[in-house]
RNA sequence: GCCCGCGUGGUGGAAUGGUAGACACAGGAGACUUAAAAUCUCCAGGCUUAAUAGGCCGUGCCGGUUCGAGUCCGGCCGCGGGUACCA
């Protein structure tokens, strides 16, 4: 009996589908196309299980959209560019260039051995500058087209340092270098103006139909469309008024405060003029960017001194507080404060001892009341609408008579920002501007693309190193021609996978993309990637792609690039942490340490710290290398086993016990053909129609499987199919018949072992080309069905019928049943219901 | 904090509102073998029972809708993702 010899027959076939050019994308013929695309990966060192997971399910549809007569693009590219580059440059030396170019190197070469139907010719890195180039030159068009602008934003600021630091980069408040306490600094960035697209992004979510509902409602509630009421404070001071917005206008007889933004114009001007305030500020100033970080601070706030009119009564004087909890960028940096009825106004009256009056429900108020806006309230101080309404209707009635009686006006706001692009940082694409003393911001000439980064750069100290080399900002203004400087900033690594997959369709064009071949293959029939993309990502891609068909780079069709979207679960794996002689984490390996006494230990003996189940990420360490299974049983079985068992859209904690299985499992497959191949070849057998009939379910259940992204139930299936064959007593024929089918189901997922199969059965040249199977329904059907019998919805028996029962002649056979006579006990049953096919249920 | 998910045996998980636990892993028993490996067969949610039959309980917790709920609705708990400079 020979056994089947993975690191002998996988080589082969990849070599066989490289010379056959089975996988090269071409627009040849009158086939439909089919685009299907993973997100690409980071290079971070080498590919870890996740990376094989996910890389398996885009190339089991590949595959299977091949076999069943599609023109097929499925490229692979590596996101390059980004801060990893630069730790590592900083931490063990070296260039962020090379080490890029090195973990590239290093992970094509373990994705090639796992046997991925890719079109390898269309690779290409965002570093390259055949890429990044183009990418200047999308720059140039959007600014051409006002897509993109420059505004003050405000970043994490490490006083220490010098420098900016990415959110990551804020532990707790703090730099992860000086340790030294973050600020918030603004500087002037780039952005794009994707602000002016959020009713369009939003209302086009409707017709992604092929994306999950979570991902849709996500976005929705990023963009987040709000109905409220603008209006201005007067200030007793007889200076301008203080414009605020808010969602909740009719809470406004509960006004307790007016409050506004630290980086409000007015705050700012107090900051310059007042010494105490200035101080206050520079308190709030302290910490991280992120939201988590602002909502989670502590209410902090200062009376400005400023007093307004209450504008439903020119008596009632506010005051005017600046709060650290207010945003400049949403709305319009300004709110009334309502403690009543909004959880941090009322931690925040709360400490300053503000008042607090409710406007509905009770008098009497221990916490904040804030009912759904769809739920009906008594008003104890409305002043429009009645006594008894919902929020939304109260609102409704709020803006009427704000706008009825002139004091303010109905607007729609979103909370969707600019996307600012500018990175005080070295490993990006350079923003390809020219700041000119006379000419100012000048774009660079397209001739003059790519500005490449330089390479004579050091790491070893903070900051920008553009910023200090000594001759690459040195330029000629494109304008006028005089000496100016380039602008050192690079962009965000956003945007170079905002567009990525369009450059697949043509990646070496001369131009961002090629028409032809972008109307070809866009859009994205099946985009594959993490729940993690959810939001930024995939914003931003569809962002993009609606810039880049304003600038005629990609068709009208192709506004919305992704037509179907699969978001697959995270591969997880636990951490294990110690802590360095400075403080800091330190992470380590899964192969380093030992798990022994329900703990987990170094080699010296040092006890670690177990994180359980966190996203697999080199900057944690928690990563599994897929090498030691693939060396072990082969690329098949590493692709049968992430495939098997877990759903593809869930998590899933990583452990490799049950690989040795999934490969048994697979030379058992391999085993049965060859026993089906030395079967005589006039062999009759005699459960031919059993294992047709079988075959054909199989058929049809591993189709709709793949079409729905339920790899783990086709394998189910396929291990069901496998072990009927085994187990029939069918003729030669039929039996041949069944492997090869069988194999042909298996070919997405276990590819080189179904070609061996083919090959060994005499079928017709690659499996890889042969077409799909077809299900004959005719041939599926079974003549009689085992109905489960309920009594009041307790399962108490079951009955085998004929398919096509009536439905009376079921309900008198399961009136005959034991169980239910013994239920009745001679009585008539209350209510008997028939599901025909499915099942009984008498209720008693 | 806010937004979005997820929660089923020892484990991964299956189940168009219709027999909860398919298919596997780990485990147990057996066959084959001098032995081991490999392979094959069988058992297997919990409690109750000598065992079987039967009964009871059971899909994170509490409640609801329904003839019938893992599935739908409301409230909680736990875990995960995102939170605009990680990618």
């Amino acid at each position: 009996m020979s056994l089947y010899d993975p690191a002998k027959t996988e080589p082969k076939w990849q070599a066989a589908w490289d010379e056959a050019g089975t996988f090269k994308a071409t627009m040849t013929g009158d086939k439909p196309k089919y685009y299907v695309l993973e997100m690409f990966p980071y290079p971070s060192g080498r590919i870890h299980i996740g990376h094989v997971r996910n890389y398996t399910m885009g190339d089991v549809i590949a595959r299977y959209k091949l076999a069943t007569g599609h023109n097929v693009l499925h490229p692979m590219g590596f996101d390059a560019f980004g801060m990893p580059a630069e730790n590592a440059a900083m931490a063990i030396g070296g260039h962020p260039k090379t080490w890029t170019y090195e973990n590239i190197d290093t992970m094509v070469g373990q994705m090639k051995p796992l046997g991925f139907g890719l079109d390898w010719s269309r690779m290409f890195a965002t570093c390259d500058p055949e890429y990044y180039g183009q990418q200047q030159a999308l720059f140039i068009d959007f600014l051409a087209k006002d897509l993109v602008y420059r505004k003050n934003a405000v970043v994490n600021w490490d006083p220490v340092d010098m420098t900016v630091l990415a959110n990551e980069q804020v532990i707790d408040g703090k730099g992860w270098r000086s340790g030294a306490e973050v600020e918030r600094r603004e500087l002037t960035q780039w952005f794009f103006k994707i602000s002016d697209y959020s009713e369009e992004l939003l209302d086009a979510l409707d017709t992604l139909e092929n994306w999950p509902a979570k991902v849709r409602l996500m976005q929705e509630n990023w963009i987040g469309k709000s109905r409220g009421l603008e209006f201005g404070f007067e200030r007793v001071d007889g200076e301008e008024p203080i414009t605020v917005y808010t969602t909740r206008p009719d809470t406004l007889m509960g006004a307790s405060f007016v409050g506004i933004s630290p980086d409000h114009p007015i705050a700012k001007k107090l900051e310059a003029e007042n010494p105490e305030i200035a101080a206050e500020i520079a308190e709030m100033r302290k910490g991280g960017t992120t939201a988590e970080a602002l909502e989670k601070a502590e209410k902090r706030g200062v009376d400005t001194g400023i007093r307004t009119k209450h504008p439903l009564d020119s008596n009632w004087e506010l005051p005017v507080w600046i709060a650290n909890f207010i945003l400049m960028d949403y709305g319009t940096g300004a709110i009334f404060g309502c403690p009543a009825h909004d959880q941090r106004d009322y931690e925040f009256a709360s400490k300053y001892e503000l008042p607090i009056v409710p406007v509905f429900g009770e008098e009497e108020i221990t916490e904040a009341f804030v009912p759904a806006k769809t739920e009906k309230v008594t008003f104890l101080r409305g002043f429009a609408g009645a006594t008894e309404q919902t929020g939304d209707e109260a609102v409704d009635a709020a803006i009427a008579a704000a706008e009825r009686d002139g004091w303010g006006s109905g607007v729609t706001k979103f909370r969707l920002r600019d996307w600012g692009l500018s990175r005080q940082r070295y490993w990006g694409c350079p923003i390809p501007v020219v700041h000119c003393d006379d000419c100012g911001v000048v774009p660079e000439k397209k001739e003059n693309l790519p500005i490449e980064l330089p390479d004579d750069v050091t790491l070893d100290i903070p900051g920008n190193p553009l910023d200090r080399h000594p001759t690459w900002r040195d330029c000629a203004c494109p304008s006028c021609g005089k000496p100016a400087q380039r602008e050192t900033d690079t962009m965000d690594t956003f945007v170079d996978s905002s567009w990525y997959f369009a450059r697949f369709t043509a990646p070496d064009a001369k131009t961002p993309t090629d028409m032809e071949a972008a109307s070809y293959w866009m859009n994205v029939d099946q985009y594959i990637g993490g729940i993690e993309h959810a939001i930024l990502h995939l914003l931003y891609s569809r962002f993009f792609a609606r810039a880049m068909n304003i600038t005629g780079h990609l068709p009208d069709s192709a506004r919305e690039p992704f037509h179907a979207l699969f978001t697959q679960g995270m591969v997880t794996h636990a951490i294990y942490m110690t802590t360095g002689e400075d403080g800091r984490p330190v992470y380590h390996y899964p192969e380093d340490v030992e798990l022994r006494d329900g703990g987990g230990f170094l080699k010296d003996g040092t006890q670690v710290k177990i994180i359980p189940s966190a996203k697999m990420s080199k900057s944690k360490n928690n990563v599994v290398d897929p090498v030691e299974i693939i060396k072990a049983f082969g690329a098949d079985t590493a692709r049968w086993f992430v495939l098997s068992d877990s759903p593809p859209e869930r998590d899933v904690e990583w452990t490799a016990s049950g690989a040795e299985a999934a490969s048994k499992h697979l030379n058992r497959v391999w085993m049965l053909c060859d026993k089906i191949g030395k079967m005589p070849a006039d062999y009759a057998g005699r459960d031919n129609e059993e294992l047709m009939r079988e075959m054909h379910k199989a058929i049809h259940d591993v189709t709709m499987a793949i079409d729905s992204f339920g790899f783990n139930a086709a394998i189910a299936k396929l291990y069901g199919f496998a072990s009927t064959i085994a187990k029939s007593d069918a003729g030669t024929n039929e039996k041949k018949l069944a492997i090869k089918t069988l194999a042909q189901l298996m070919s997405p997922m276990t590819p080189h072992l179904a070609e061996d199969i083919w090959a060994h059965q005499g079928g017709e040249g690659l499996i890889a080309n042969a077409p799909w199977p077809v299900a004959d329904e005719k041939l599926m059907v079974e003549d009689s069905v085992t109905l489960p019998i309920q009594i009041n919805g307790k399962r108490r028996g079951e009955m085998k019928v004929p398919r096509d029962m009536p439905k009376d002649e079921v309900e008198k056979a399961a009136l005959a049943h034991e169980a239910v006579v013994k239920a009745l006990d001679g009585g008539q049953p209350k209510k008997l219901i028939v599901v025909p096919g499915r099942i009984v249920n008498v209720v008693v």
